[in-house]
DNA sequence: AACAAATACTTTGCATGCAAAATAAATTAA
DNA sequence: TTAATTTATTTTGCATGCAAAGTATTTGTT
């Protein structure tokens, strides 16, 4: 049997597994807060820089687009933000956080340090290894002719 | 601002992006060969070691039980594979390749080759590293009390 | 043997991810 | 300026991922 098609040496079975136990790890945290997973990346996107362009959203959460529409549609009935069209240029469209919002940042700020409690098999010094060799992966991806 | 919730600082959105970006790299790959990536880890498994339990099947893929039903669904409408009822215990089913799905294992011999030349960026070195990471990290999620 | 509890799967309802088609508005070209 | 093209976003159709409920079957109890 050729090595190749095990599932073991599989570089994207691994990412598949682990990318699923992350967003089942953050649901009964982030379920507290009222959000999903993508939900929660589309936040923090807006927590660190507010009032931006759906267009700039997508590029900064690498979330899809028909997604995004569904997602910000629900935040948006949450009242966690709110969707304006741009008065310049009438295709875009500008999303900004409500007071609500900004305060459920508040609420998230645990979020990050409940989730390294549930991973504190891993060191700091690996993490950081991890993370340098998988901006790199991602790298290569942005390369390549897709 | 906290940097935890910053995205660049996310464990997590990192392999949010990089798993979705394997499985489109993969997809126009798979669709010559007429399968999804699910379905693709499915046969992977059954190339792997055929005529196994469903169970065995969810446990080596690592894909969600209800998702699993419909692709074995599918992957028997495409006649790649059988699903029969066990005699001894009725309540457990058995999966099987049929000529065709073994036939096709031929054919998918390229595509992990095709994938790494879209991966040209990483030495074998640092991909070593990073599966080692990856199990470490998988490991982890295993431990941990979910 | 009759019933409770555990197994192995399937079904259901909701939330994406993705490609492709559809819209609408701004730009560029002729 | 009108038509062709590009840009920004939404809609559509299909395939999961996931939790929870539902079905059979089997096993364990009493």
């Amino acid at each position: 049997m050729s090595e190749f098609l095990k599932l073991e040496n599989q570089l994207c079975h691994r990412f598949y597994t682990l990318s699923n136990a992350f967003t089942r790890a953050y649901r009964p945290l982030l379920k507290a807060l009222d959000i999903t997973y993508p939900q929660y990346v589309t936040l923090m996107a807006l927590w660190e820089t507010d009032d931006i362009t759906i267009a700039e959203l997508l590029e900064r959460t690498a979330i899809d687009g028909g997604a995004m529409s569904l997602i910000l549609k629900k935040l948006e009935d949450k009242r966690f933000l709110k969707v304006t069209k741009d008065e310049t240029d009438k295709r875009v469209k500008r999303v900004k956080l409500t007071k609500v919002g900004k305060e459920k940042k508040q609420l998230a700020e645990d979020v990050p340090a409940q989730m390294l409690c549930k991973l504190n098999g891993m060191s700091t010094e690996e993490s950081r290894t991890l993370k340098m060799l998988l901006d790199k992966l991602g790298g290569c991806f942005a390369n390549a002719d897709l």
